[in-house]
RNA sequence: GAGGACGUAGCUCAGCUGGUUAGAGCAUCAGAUUGUGGUUCUGAGGGUCGUGGGUUCGAGCCCCAUCUUCCUCCCCA
């Protein structure tokens, strides 16, 4: 036997009773993306290298798998640049591809390149893979899909509304308890701002993001370890204890920031999205997170984050609003909103809380047995008729031993078995067999789908 | 990038303070039963004990290295 075979770390093999999971998550995001008006997209596995980096933080751009060029890769590349260079100059000259990282930058890119043919606001959304070069753990992968949802070219903050509707239908639908967090990274510049350190924005949002995992003390110490004055993080405090209702939350918040132009842009914004959600009947809650910051760069106004209710598993859907993705690509003011649906960690909380309906994977809903020749063709004729009735069926492609073949049809879980040997085919019958009951009828093709059909 | 745990049959695992030929359950295959599965009984196949090195008369077990998987931090879907 064997060789040892192996697949990367962090990439998975599906099994076909994974992939019936997984096909069902798809598809019923994918059913609401198309309710809401978007249409998909599809962008290659691979981008220029040159496209993806200096968009997800410096974080980010360690954790992009790169390729190496073909050909002669080192060429041009003396020992003096090995010795001298970063290994994230020599992997540029090196690398002139890399593998996506999530499906907003390669969509951005899409929308500048496509502009001319793109009637906007444009609504796609997008199911692929994307890649991490992570260290995977649980709910972490290094291949996983995303189902992004995005709008472009509108600044209307319907679209925030419309995203979180989105969002309420999907996990409804899918039968999750969840809560639907939000913040502006306005407001986030705001505060920055007015505990004079706008600089340190991203220090801070990422510091108070862990509020909840590390407490306030060691909150408190990473600020300082950042380079915040102790009087910054003094004026900080008040801000990371804010509790109550949404609207409680935006006064108080308001009080604080509300002379800093960009502060009173964010509160605007956050106040007339949940004026929008007063309108409309959502399952779910939304809740206002002042210390909900999210890495990604690009973000500059509503940020989303989705963490499912009942089990322990980092956030299974994220997004936010982004003003000028594609401006770096050379297209300024045109301002996109999305979230993105992470499929594998919803698959692994919906397993963990055995969502999933039992007899999914059954799709066979007939199997003829195999007695030989004559009865291999006597059989092949009904099955062709049973399949034109829309009944899934097959043959046993083998004349092997009976009890090899219903032990085939038990473990595939097919719910009827017909056999057509000599007896039967003198009346132009099958024998069919009820695998849950075990009941033996003969009947005619014709029975037989008027039987199956119900 | 930092830290921790695991690795024995296809799968889940047992294997005593180091001591003959490494076990069990499940799964697979065959038979009991030559046209009827899921229950039962009998039998069979399947292992360079993750890999490499070391200690020892002797290593699945002890030591070192390495790889993998899982978990925590960082960060994220």
């Amino acid at each position: 036997m064997a060789v040892n075979v192996s697949i990367p770390k962090g990439t998975r093999d599906f099994s076909p009773a994974e992939m019936i999971r997984r096909k069902y998550i798809f598809q019923t995001v994918e059913d609401v993306f198309r309710l809401y008006g978007y249409l998909p997209i599809e962008t290659p596995a691979m981008e220029n290298l040159s496209t993806l980096t200096g968009k997800y933080g410096e974080e980010g751009d360690r954790l992009i798998f790169k390729i190496l060029n073909s050909g002669n890769y080192l060429e041009g590349i003396s020992v003096e640049d090995i010795q001298n260079s970063s290994t994230a100059k020599l992997a540029a000259r090196m690398c002139e591809k890399a593998l996506r990282y999530d499906l907003t930058v390669p969509f951005a890119r899409y929308v500048v390149q496509n502009r001319n043919e793109i009637a906007f606001p444009f609504k796609r959304y997008q199911i692929q893979p994307v890649w991490r070069a992570d260290r995977p753990q649980k709910g972490r992968y290094r291949e996983f899909y995303q189902c992004d949802v995005d709008v472009i070219g509108s600044n209307s903050l319907l679209n925030e509304v419309e995203l979180i509707q989105i969002i309420d239908a999907v996990f409804q639908q899918l039968g999750l308890n969840i809560t639907i967090k939000l913040n502006n990274r306005k407001i986030l510049s705001g505060i920055a701002e007015v505990i004079g350190a706008p600089d340190k924005i991203i220090d801070i949002t990422i510091a108070i993001d862990k509020i909840d995992k590390i407490g306030i003390e060691k909150v408190n110490q990473e600020l300082e370890s950042k380079g915040l004055t102790q009087a910054a993080i003094e004026k900080l405090q008040p801000i990371l204890y804010l509790s109550g209702s949404n609207e409680e939350k935006t006064e108080k918040i308001s009080g604080i920031i509300g002379g800093t132009d960009i502060g009173q842009k964010g509160i605007a914004e956050l106040s007339s999205i949940f004026d929008f959600l007063k309108n409309i009947r959502l399952k779910t809650s939304v809740e206002l997170d002042l210390t909900l910051a999210r890495g990604l760069n690009y973000y500059t106004g509503a940020i989303f984050e989705v963490k499912a209710n009942d089990v322990a598993m980092g956030s299974i859907c994220g997004g936010g609003r982004y003003d000028d993705l594609t401006g770096i690509f050379g297209l300024p003011d045109v301002s996109g909103v999305g979230v993105s649906f992470g499929a594998d960690r919803i698959c692994d909380v919906m397993n963990e809380l055995k969502l999933f309906p039992e007899n999914a994977e059954i799709s066979t809903q007939l199997l003829f047995t195999n007695h030989g020749e004559a009865e291999m063709i006597y059989a092949l004729k009904a099955l062709a008729e049973i399949r034109r009735a829309g009944i899934s069926s097959e043959l046993y492609p083998d004349n092997a031993k009976l009890k090899k073949q219903f032990s085939y049809a038990d473990a595939r879980k097919i719910p009827y078995v017909a056999s057509g040997g000599s007896t039967e085919m003198q009346e132009d019958c099958f024998t069919l067999k009820n695998m849950q009951t075990g009941a033996m009828e003969k009947k005619s093709s014709q029975e037989i789908i008027a039987q199956l059909k119900k």
